[in-house]
DNA sequence: CTCTTGATCCTCT
DNA sequence: GAGGATCAAGAGA
């Protein structure tokens, strides 16, 4: 059996189950995004009536590694202008501490105008620029200058203009369709498939119009959740070791399985078991 | 599968 | 001026 296919049935069980609603019409948009909750009602249940509910400043007002990991499982909520709803469930992360943190923007206590958005208030959006070419989306968490990288979405709905917004922002390449597993499986893929630019930068998750998050599924178990090394930061010593990559184990919608950290995951996991006994 | 490379430009030193 | 929290294609194993 391939891999991929593997990955696909290992993560069954915790995928939203298929129906008619996978994609937004146009035609009948949402009036309105979903109301926060109130502080008086936890924010692990959803709100009466069906509707999802949309999650408040208040989830996001906590350290860097505990909110990177309760974004797995989350649906993230992009409205685009015309009515289209486009929705990923979380399924990868990257928590970034702050100043002690080698591999942050906010490094040493770097505060610059682009990177002001890690020092907001918990909620606020970190958009910036890389490589010239493409944007990543973070979210500032409790403690100054930290915050959460998402990096990966499993996409639930408005798949096909995810696809096309890949396909006519993406440079220089021709025209083949890109598989649903292509479209938001990277930092900057899930900010192309959902049209979050630099205009985003600063704006508040918790109350904007146009993107938000919404409590995901309760499944019966919590997915099993690897904690890898972060990518793409080599440069930053032993704090580019550091296991603060986190990601729904057996997802195929993760952007870069860590095979040695699943390992160790695995061998905890069954060390604990047995301690049990 | 892995490895290599080019694209492209804002941001900070 | 240099470099980057990336992506996609192509080559080779």
């Amino acid at each position: 059996m391939g891999q991929k296919k593997q990955r696909l049935l290992e993560a069954k069980r915790h995928q939203s189950p298929p129906d008619g609603t996978r994609t937004a019409s146009p035609k009948e948009p949402r009036l309105e995004p979903p109301t926060t909750l109130g502080p008086q009602r936890s924010i692990y249940f959803s709100s009466l009536k069906g509707r999802p509910a949309r999650l408040g400043s208040e989830f996001f007002d906590q350290p860097a590694v505990p909110l990177a990991r309760a974004f797995l499982g989350q649906v993230l909520v992009r409205r685009l202008d015309d009515g289209t709803e486009l929705r990923g469930r979380i399924v990868e992360t990257e928590a970034y501490l702050g100043p002690e943190d080698e591999a942050a923007h906010s490094r040493g206590g770097r505060q610059t105008p682009r990177n002001r958005g890690m020092f907001m208030k918990p909620g606020t959006l970190y958009v910036y620029l890389i490589y010239g070419m493409y944007f990543c989306m973070n979210v500032s968490s409790q403690g100054d200058g930290a915050c959460v990288l998402l990096r990966a979405l499993e996409p639930l709905g408005g798949l096909e203009a995810m696809r096309q917004l890949r396909h006519t922002l993406r440079k220089g390449v021709a025209g083949r369709a890109l598989k649903d597993l292509e479209l938001c499986n990277g930092p900057s893929k899930l900010c192309q498939a959902l049209a979050i630019d630099k205009s985003f930068d600063q704006r508040d998750l918790a109350t904007d119009e146009a993107v938000w998050l919404e409590q995901g599924p309760l499944g019966p178990s919590e997915p099993a959740v690897v904690a890898a090394a972060r990518v793409g930061v080599g440069r930053a010593g032993e704090w580019a070791l550091k296991p603060l990559r986190f990601y729904v184990q057996g997802s195929p919608w993760v952007s870069v399985v860590g095979r040695a950290a699943e390992r160790d995951t695995q061998a905890r996991a069954k060390a604990s078991r047995d301690e049990d006994f």
